[in-house]
DNA sequence: CCAGTTTGATGAACGGCGTTCACCATACCT
DNA sequence: AGGTATGGTGAACGCCGTTCATCAAACTGG
């Protein structure tokens, strides 16, 4: 685009035009440099300041596009469900497209730190983000729950999601204060928690010694398809509710 | 305990001592004022200073009880759980028992304005919380459910006691910015959005506009019991998991 | 009864925050 | 070439959490 600049002859450096070729500041531009922001310092750490900062740029020139900071959170919330698509519904395999929302929903609120705090502050009742319900309860209707329980179905969905998330950043953070890195700590830390628990006076807390074990495993992964799936068998109660005939049902 | 007192002379006023009767500052204290404050100015207006001011107290002596607004913060958490009880388990109405436990829960959040946000800020594994873990557990427990289930089901039960209460919060929050009080203009809130809901163009969101009436109904406690049921079902799943008729699922 | 110590509140200060606003430099239009 | 819109600047306001030197009252031992 640009031919090759030489660099300014010195005499004329006063003269020269400071703002010249700059990035012109945009939205996209702003969350961007939030995200960074977020990722590096956490949601207590993100300042409009620092965000400003980030962009070599004064805090009140974010005013301009973005009117406060809540605005900002939203639009990250926004980039939550960015190229975010539900299959179409499929009656015959709706347990694995929820299954499968459920995992991606999770994968994303892990791709940036404290993303799961961000979500849970913004209700997903904007207008914009009506299709994705709408989506979403197209799978169960069309897989024949009751009306009833569609209309929950996603609220129960959606907690389970972001709160499992937030309690994976709780040790995210817990396991980036400890200087280390890697997965090695990690271990450990996990080791650590179950070696608490399991040494927990066995009278008075038989059940949680018992379970020390799968309480603190190595990894996440297992408790989440667990709880997931009491919720997908949950709703699948409901589909013969009312007999093997599966008619919908009103309230 | 203390005499009926004349009002000082105004001669010996000047000598009085000006702190003698004050009542001393506790934790306590300073917690329950950090619940006024709360249920009056919601936890964004949650301050130190606010808190200080409503104890007509300096706000660094708020930190000779309290290391830190933190601190305050989990300690207005803990009373969550202040005679909570669980009652023992009994595995003939171990629904029951999940069911009360979860309403209780969610009676206890709605109690104090954004209580639920606090409550998600907290991981629930501080040593004096465990023994209301391990009752929780107890249920699971001897109700018969298989241990991996056990240990995943007060996450799945918690994150969607939490996430209620929070969306429940965040309509409050909106009644509030509405200058009115009153159940009136709560329907009349619920009634718009119901309409908003059912006036969406029908071929785009067939399903949310079938599903209206259900989405914004004027009480949320069908909403959360029947949510609630979605996870007990669940659960209940699990019981006669290789009983008849009903697939059985190792891992 | 007094001196000394401990206790616990005070108020000023520091640095950081979100937000606003008067100003100003550049880029475009006529 | 001059005028104007666009969009960034920097200082300021008021609030925040937290710290610290100061100080008055309350207990203590002699």
């Amino acid at each position: 685009m640009s031919q090759d600049a030489l660099p300014p002859t010195p005499w004329e450096k006063s003269r020269r035009r400071p703002a010249a070729a700059r990035v012109p500041l945009t939205r996209d531009r702003i969350v961007d440099a939030a995200f960074t922001v977020l990722d590096r310092e956490g949601l207590d750490g993100l300042s409009m300041r620092q965000v400003a900062a980030e962009l070599t740029v004064a805090v009140s020139a974010l005013y301009a596009h973005v009117s406060a900071k809540d605005e900002l959170l939203e639009l990250m919330y926004h980039r939550l469900f960015d190229g975010f698509e539900l299959p179409a519904p499929d009656p015959e395999h709706w347990q694995d497209q929820i299954r499968d929302y459920a995992r991606a929903g999770r994968a994303r609120l892990l791709e940036h730190r404290d993303m799961a705090r961000i979500s849970m502050a913004h209700a997903p009742f904007t207008a914009d983000l009506l299709p994705k319900l709408e989506q979403l309860l197209a799978i169960f209707r069309t897989a024949g729950l009751p009306d009833r329980i569609s209309a929950v179905a996603g609220d129960v969905l959606s907690t389970y999601l972001d709160g499992f998330a937030l309690e994976e950043g709780v040790w995210a953070d817990r396991l980036r204060e400890s200087d280390e890195d890697g997965t090695e700590s990690w271990k450990r830390q996990r080791a650590e928690m179950q070696a608490y628990l399991a040494a927990l006076p066995t009278d008075r807390f038989p059940h949680l010694v018992a379970l020390s074990g799968r309480m603190a495993e190595e990894t996440q992964d297992e408790r989440f398809e667990l709880g997931l799936e009491i919720i997908v068998r949950g709703l699948a109660s409901y589909l013969d509710d009312t007999g093997p005939g599966r008619s919908r049902d009103g309230s």
